[in-house]
Formats: structure tokens, C-alpha cells, sequence
DNA sequence: CAGGATCCAGTAGGATACTG
DNA sequence: CAGTATCCTACTGGATCCTG
């Protein structure tokens, strides 16, 4: 509300926001984030995983909302238009709509947006990258469940 | 199940599991891990964010059922035990039961959670770092709405 | 093509009560 | 204390239909 600057702010913000509580605005955010579409979107628009044919991987990237819905398989339109229009209200992408013939609307990550795509990368690596690991646990532990009572 | 070292596993696994594919298990971990509580009960066992008092604050540390459900508050029982099962399960946290007077169980993150916590903490700073800038651009966002057709 | 509006099933998740 | 079991509500999210 004061007239401090925005670095101020953050600066202090990073002390007064503690996702723990559950009152806490930034627990409200981490919910908003804690979710598989905003994972994958962000990281389609960042450029992220194996794109068939080679390209600027890693370079954030303006896509189509057919583009996007393609590339995220199995997201329903609801899913996507409510993922977006969320990640716009937020500030992580911009929405763009050109008036062509069928209309054409591009949506691309703003500097906020690719901040967060750059930590949330990370959560979709891991979770690809350790695949093995956790289906090996899973394994071990659904046997002992039903294997001997040591 | 191969004689494959971890290493020379998750070196192949890398590429070959895709989370954009709605059929690969990677997706489902994805699904799994973008959970606001598994987002908290890992930073709570990292022994992230300000703790009341001084603390050995970013290790790991084994707490108890009853003092996960103090730390982080609102949330449910059943959803903390779900939590905490599913955590088990994959292989993120031990659960060690101690058979006092009234039983002890803690829980505390093994090598994998804690790589997984380490990725995670980032998620939850973003979130409590850059929560005025995001509430900033809600105000604005919901304010285009109502306000001026431009 | 992009997405709003609806309907509706499935499930996440809270409240409560009971147990070792 | 650390759960399990049950009930029940509310929201998630898919399918479908319709519009600019």
C-alpha cells in the first residue's frame, strides 16, 4: 500500500509470506502452481522437452492454443483454457489474439512466467529422470504388503 | 530389474520417459508430486522455511506425525496420513515406528526425497518470493474486466 | 480456430467417530 | 499419539454443444 518500491516489497515479502500458514496468500499461490497442467503448460511454452525435429529447445516460445493442446496430450480444453486464463490473471503469460481470418491467438511466457518455468522444469526432470527409482520402491513396497510380516 | 547400475538406468530413463505423453508413468508422477502437500510435508521434513526459534534450518530432520500436522497448518489428518503413505510408498520418506507408551512414529526424507525436497523448495520460495508481484498483476488483471473497453 | 456455457460423473478432501 | 474407517459435500475436470 506504501509508496516503497517494488524490490522493497519483495524483499520483505520474502519474510512475511509463509506458505505454512494456511491463511498465507502464498499458500493460495503454491496450490495455483501445484498443478500438473501449469507444469506442463509453462513448460511447453519454455521450450521444454523432446520436440520432434530439432529446434531452439529451451528458448520460451510463443505457441498456438491447438499447438499447445497437442503438444500436452491428454488436456481437455476446459483444462487448457482454464490453465491459461489463470497463468494471464497471474501475470506468466501474455495472450495474444490476432484478427485473421479464423481468428489466431498466440500465448507466450512473460519474464515472471519463465521465472517459474525455470524452477517447475525442474519438477517435470525429476519426475522423468527418477521414474526408475520410485517404480522400483513401488514395487518393493506393494510386495511387502502382502509378502512376509518382517 | 536389470544388473544396470542406477546411474546407467536413469541415464536412459531420461529420454525415454516423456511427461507430455498422457499414457507415460512419468505423468502420473508428475500428477503425484504436483500436490500442495506433498510440496509441504517435503519442505517440512527439509526443514524449510522460518522455524519458530533457532534451528539447524535446510537440513533434513525426522519430525512426528502430530508435529507435521502443527507445522502445517490446515491441513487434515487423512490427507497428511495420505500423504505421508504415498511418500512412503515411492520411496521419498521412511516411517519409523517406535513402540513407546503411546506409540512414536516419525517420519524423515530419504536420499531421493531429499533430492526431490531440493527441487521442491524452490517451488514454494517462488511462490512466497513473488506473491506481490503476482497479486499485483490479479488486481490489474480483474480490473481490464470491469473497467475500460479500451 | 479459439473458447464460452452446460451438464454431469468422479474424486478430492473435510468432519467425525473409533482403535491399538 | 497415530492412525483407520465412514460419511458426505464440493469442486475438479471431461464431454458435448454452441458461437464469433
Amino acid at each position: 500500500m506504501a509508496t516503497s518500491t517494488a524490490s522493497e516489497r519483495r524483499a520483505v515479502a520474502k519474510r512475511e509470506y509463509d506458505a505454512f500458514l494456511a491463511m498465507c496468500p502464498s499458500r493460495q499461490l503454491l496450490e495455483r502452481i501445484s498443478d500438473k497442467w501449469v507444469a506442463l503448460v509453462l513448460a511447453a511454452l519454455g521450450g521444454d522437452g523432446p520436440r520432434p525435429g530439432q529446434s531452439t529447445a529451451g528458448e520460451p516460445r510463443a505457441m498456438r492454443f491447438s499447438e499447445l493442446s497437442r503438444r500436452i496430450s491428454g488436456v481437455s480444453q476446459k483444462m487448457l483454457t482454464q490453465t491459461l486464463r489463470a497463468l494471464e490473471r497471474d501475470g506468466m503469460v501474455t495472450r495474444t489474439v490476432t484478427p485473421t481470418v479464423p481468428v489466431t491467438v498466440t500465448y507466450e511466457l512473460t519474464a515472471l512466467g519463465h521465472s517459474l518455468q525455470g524452477v517447475m522444469r525442474g519438477i517435470k526432470e525429476w519426475a522423468e529422470g527418477h521414474m526408475e527409482e520410485v517404480l522400483t520402491h513401488r514395487h518393493e513396497y506393494d510386495h511387502r504388503q502382502v509378502g512376509a510380516a518382517d
